[in-house]
DNA sequence: TAGCCTATGTTGTCGGGCAACATAGGTTGC
DNA sequence: GCAACCTATGTTGCCCGACAACATAGGCTA
């Protein structure tokens, strides 16, 4: 199981990752997070509805409902424009410091040269 | 600036591949890390050394109290056998995280074909 | 005496993960 | 009929932690 940081740190960019494979809907994104990460990532709904309401009120995504035969319905969830640059900027960010960390676990202080 | 998330998740791996390079004091570790990232992190103090103290409550680092000539005595941070493990443990999560984002960033769902 | 750098520490606020709870439609089995 | 379980969305309250702000103190320069 991850730390409560690292699933912080990470459920963003997972969540815009998978919208951005196509439209989904809460439920199917737990789901889907389990699967990905192997049962390593068990979002709670207390964890991820929040969040979906909270990128939607950013504008990163737009909802719509919609109804299923034999099934409660769903409210499906896609990117927005603003919501793709939302992506590549926490892919960035993350990728930014996963470099720090890997300079540090690889050898030691090889940043330390350079300066801003 | 990193995201307080990131921050969070990125902070302890950091502080303990810090210290597994040899001991350090605080103030020192915050100007490390604020060079490494290039001034993406900046550890504040109210972040930092509540961290410290957690660490040693853990038993993952042992302070010692050094005089320095012409300036305030500094508190010596090091790594224990227990913190050695940690950045391992550590170390390990991330690498688990960065493989399932980079699995959704580089090709579609290269990863959803196995289960556990 | 004022200002700045070094150095360690605490307090209060705010954001957010997540257990627990609430609601509701569907199916299966007894 | 109803108990149990899966699907599906949502909220409430607790607790942890980042961080601004504040507090303390030694040293140097002007």
């Amino acid at each position: 199981m991850f730390s409560r940081s690292l699933v912080a740190a990470t459920i963003k960019p997972l969540m815009l990752a998978i919208l951005s494979d196509g439209e989904a809907y809460g439920y199917q994104i737990i789901q889907r997070v389990q699967r990905i990460s192997r049962g390593q990532i068990e979002l709670t709904t207390g964890t991820l509805y929040p969040h979906l309401h909270r990128m939607e009120a950013d504008g990163l995504v737009e909802s719509s409902w919609k109804e299923v035969p034999d099934a409660p319905r769903r409210k499906y969830y896609e990117l927005t424009r603003a919501g793709r640059h939302a992506l590549e900027a926490e892919k960035q960010q993350w990728l930014d410091a996963n470099a720090i960390l890997s300079s540090l676990w690889g050898g030691s202080a090889s940043l330390e040269g350079s300066r801003a």
